[in-house]
Parts: structure tokens; sequence; C-alpha cells
RNA sequence: GGUCCCAUCGUCUAGUGGUUAGGACACCGCCCUCUCACGGCGGCGGCGGGGGUUCGAGUCCCCCUGGGACCA
């Protein structure tokens, strides 16, 4: 049999790192088996006002694809909406109704709540008790003809069913435990487990791979089933993705959507094997997994279910391992955004030096945006020197230095990689701890203790920029003294 | 409160009755080096607890504990 699934997708949320990972295991275990998975868009929710928010989107840039809605013409990459499907929705709980296997519920939210509250009070479970099943059929006319709004709800099958999970083998459940399940809220809109059941039935969809979160929606789509007669496909519960905090990851741990990642300047390469790693073994992070690869040895019946927690760290390693595996020509174009959104023009002095520029700088980046930290070091005229630059440069050899140093460059045309070391020796010269003159040299040139290799930054720097900023240092080196 | 899920280094994981419990990330140390980073080498560090089953249990069963999800 075919391996089918089916994942659904938020249209009103940005892709989240949970949802992204779950989608990642449903597209693994299909083109493992050369099944297919559709998407579907619930997107009877409209994104927020002047949200820019497209999960689709991030899906692809994942390089995740899917199956196109069967319904749509050949060629199509369209996933399926839910907003194209609810008459199809309707028509499956309106079959449930006229065999009597569903009815209506008119009561009202606050009847409801009251319902509840006063069966807490009695020390009881809240609980829906199925009091407009017992309506007569008058009452029931009645309340319909004056257009009351209801709720459509299941009769709960009265035999204990049965779901198979690959995690946690068969799962049995007891009717006793769920109150009468609403399958239609108000004004028609089908409830998730009636979208589902419907989906999964006319699909064909043979395994339901999905979040833990969910788990515990799986006996009320049980029960639906067992009313329709339709056959349960195989379930999997994916492990939860907690924050370090081993509370279930949120706004407050941080970045938990892919588009953040993605701003940054993480690649989908990284992002994938991050997802991948909550569940599987992956090994080193030195060899990335492509997507094929991680097809190739997914097993649904090796990913490990317990909680995982979401460590930004690692992708950062994975996310470094992928940016050294690009082309200094795939970079460029990546990195001018970031450099520009640092108030900068990466090609301002040329391809070539841009070139040099990304070869100095990406053994430190972690991320596309980290070039932010290193981009006024090598653009900025002034630097206004850090505290710790700031004492170095109180060395009153720092003025010997820099004064020689400004002699030194006033003879040479232009600072290149085969000469820079005659301007570091003009200045390095002047004192006898050749370290230290190094480090003082640092702090006049880029106002910090760390930064890149000398033969990297004085070429880079170019004969101009770096005579401003020797001027520029000696206003932070005390005059007189000898 | 009810239902359910989970449990190997700090973290992600390998391990399906016999292993010196393996790897990776993080951390620490050393080397490289003008500094940070990168890189190389090494180190620290784990089967939550208690009962069974068995010649033998991280591995199978039960209980406890802990964490978590869902329903409210």
């Amino acid at each position: 049999m075919k391996v089918k699934l089916l994942v659904s997708l938020d249209t009103a949320s940005k892709l989240r790192i949970a949802d992204a990972r779950n989608i990642l295991f449903n597209y693994l275990f299909a083109k493992h088996h050369h099944g297919i998975m559709f998407v579907r868009a619930d997107d009877l929710t409209p994104p927020p006002e002047g949200a820019d928010v497209d999960p689709l989107e991030t899906l692809r840039w994942l390089g995740i694809s899917w199956e196109a809605d069967p319904d749509c013409p050949e060629g199509s990459c369209r996933p399926l909406y839910m907003s194209g499907r609810l008459e199809l929705y309707r028509s499956y709980a309106r079959q449930l109704m006229d065999d009597g296997r569903a009815y209506p519920c008119f009561c009202s939210r606050e009847n409801l709540r009251e319902m509840f509250k006063q069966q807490k009070i009695h020390g009881q479970r809240p609980k829906y008790d199925g009091r407009c099943l017992r309506l007569s059929s008058a009452e029931r006319e009645e309340y319909l003809a004056k257009d009351t709004p209801y709720q459509l709800r299941l009769k709960t099958p009265e035999f204990v069913t049965e779901v198979d999970d690959v995690a946690a083998g068969r799962m049995v459940f007891d009717p006793q435990d769920v109150a009468d399940l609403v399958i239609m809220h108000y004004h028609e809109r089908p409830t998730p487990a009636l979208a589902n059941v419907v989906d999964d039935r006319v699909l064909g969809i043979t395994h339901v791979v999905r979040g833990a979160r969910m788990r515990a929606h799986t006996p009320r789509e049980a029960f639906l089933r067992a009313a329709f007669g339709f056959d349960s496909p195989t379930y999997c519960h994916l492990s939860l993705i907690l924050g370090e905090d081993r509370s279930l990851l949120s706004e407050r741990h941080g970045d938990q959507f892919i588009e953040d990642y993605r701003a940054k300047g993480y690649l989908p390469d990284a992002m994938l094997n991050a997802l991948a790693c909550q569940g599987m073994d992956l090994g080193s992070p030195d060899q990335l997994c492509s997507l094929g690869t991680l097809a190739r040895s997914f097993r649904i019946d090796k990913i490990r279910n317990s909680p995982t927690v979401w460590r930004l760290d690692y992708v950062q390693t994975l996310n470094r391992v992928a940016l050294d595996k690009l082309k200094d020509e795939a970079i460029v174009p990546l990195l001018i955004a970031h450099v520009k959104e640092a108030g900068y023009d990466l090609l301002g002095r040329g391809e070539a030096w841009a070139k040099e520029f990304i070869a100095a700088v990406r053994p430190g980046l972690k991320a596309l945006s980290d070039v932010k930290d290193y981009v006024d070091v090598f653009f900025a005229e002034h630097v206004t020197p850090t505290e710790k630059a700031q004492a170095l440069l109180k060395d009153r050899a720092a003025r010997k230095i820099v004064d020689a140093m400004l002699t030194a460059l006033e003879e040479m045309p232009e600072v290149t990689r085969e000469n820079y070391r005659d301007l570091l020796d003009a200045g390095r010269s002047q004192i006898t701890n050749r370290g230290k003159a190094l480090v003082l040299i640092r702090a006049a040139l880029t106002g910090a203790d760390v930064g890149p290799e000398f033969s990297q930054l004085l070429p880079l720097l170019g004969k101009e920029l770096i005579r401003i900023r020797l001027e520029n240092a000696g206003r932070y080196i005390p005059r007189g003294g000898s």
C-alpha cells in the first residue's frame, strides 16, 4: 500500500519550529516509502492585519515539496485549502446527522459555561451532559424554526475503539471518557477532528504523523471514524520540542519561527538538519545531510519520541558548516543585504575587495547577520574605541607607534598584501615587546582588542582609511611624556 | 482534578539481554596564533529510584519519582 500523508498548516501563522519538524518528518517518511504528502492550508482564519505570513513559502525555502490538491489540474502544486472544502465537510456531517449519529446542540456558549460551572461545584468533571440529544423532535423543530445557532455533536459510539500508534503501540479509548464531541461549530464550521477524519478518508491517508500535542485529540477522531465506519490510519506522535528550560518552546525562548532564522541568514540545510536531529540520529554535523540522505535513512519506527530541547548553539554550529560549504560567489549576494542593513555597501569598493572581505570575515560567522559585527571595522571612517581599547591606548608607547606608522604610510603608494608587513614593522620596531605592539596597533586601527588578522585587515582597509584611523586614534592617546 | 505520553553524559543521540555504555554539540585544558574565531589534540561527564524475570538487564515486567501534553 502506498504511503499517503496529510499535514495541515495554519496560514495565519508563520511556520513554527515544531510544525516545521513535524512536516519535515512527514516529508521524509513519504519520500522514504516513495509515497506522497499532501498539505492542507487551514485558511479559515485570516492572518493578522499587515502581517507578512506565508508558511507555504517557508516550506518551499526549506526545499520541502508536496503533492498537489488532487482536484487541481495536472502540474499544479496547489495545496488543499480548507476554505474550499467546507461543503465537503458539511456533506459528511449532514450524513451523520441524517443517520442519527450526530445531533444539533442548541446550547449557547453561556449555557455550556454555566453547565460546566455547576458540575465543578458538585465535584464532577466538566463534561457535556447530552441534554440536546434528549430534546423531543418538536422541541428540535422549534429551535430550528427560530434559526437558533447550533453546534453539531457526535453521539459517542458505545463501544471501545482502538487506534495503532507507532510509538505507543495500540491505544484503546473508552467512550466513558469523552463527552459528545462537537464536529461542527456554530455557523457550520468544521472542527479539526471532522476535517481531519473526512480528509483522511477522501485522500486515502495511511498514516497520521503529527506532534505529540495532538495525541489527546486522537480519541475524538477515533470515535468519529467509528461513527462513519471508516478505517483508521496508523498514528505516530512526534516528540514535543522544548526550550532550554524544558518547558514547551515558545516566544520567551527566542526565535521560534523558521522565518526568524531565515532572516538572520541561516541556510536551509542547517535548518533542515537542526530540525531533523529533534528525533533522529544525525551523527556528526560535519556532514550536513541533504533532504535525500535524510529521507533514505528515515525510519519512522526509529525516531525518538521523548521530548527534545531546541538548542540555538547547535543550530549555529550546523549553520557554520553550511556556510563553509558555500562558495564565495554564492555567499556574496546573500551577504549584500546584511551589510546593507548595517548601512554599508558590500560592493562599494569593488568585487575583488568584497571577496577578500568575505574571506576575512567568514570563519567567524555563525549566521550571515553576524557580519554586522565586523562591518564597522572594515567600512567605517571613524571607530569609537571600546573601553578595553581605550585603556590600551593610554600606553605612552602608543603615540610613538602611531606616529611611526603614519610616517611609514606616507612612503607607501598603497597598502597591499605584499607590503603590509612593512607598515606593521614600522610601528612594531618602536618598542621591544612585539606582541604588545601589535595589540596597540589593533586598538588604534580598529578600536577593539580582537578582530581579523592584520594580513587581511590592512590591505582591506587601504592606505586612506588606515591614515584616518591612525590619526583618529591619536585623540585617545595621552600627549606629552617621553 | 481526569486521560495520556516520556525518562542513557548539561544537550541531541547510538545501544532492542552479555559493550571498557559509542558519537556529536556544549564545557574545560593544551597546541596553532598579534587577539577573537577557525583548525588540531586531549579531558570532564550518563543509564532517575526501588522491586522483580534471568546465569546475566541501560535493554523485558511492576511500582515510585520526576518532567510534559491534552481536556477542561
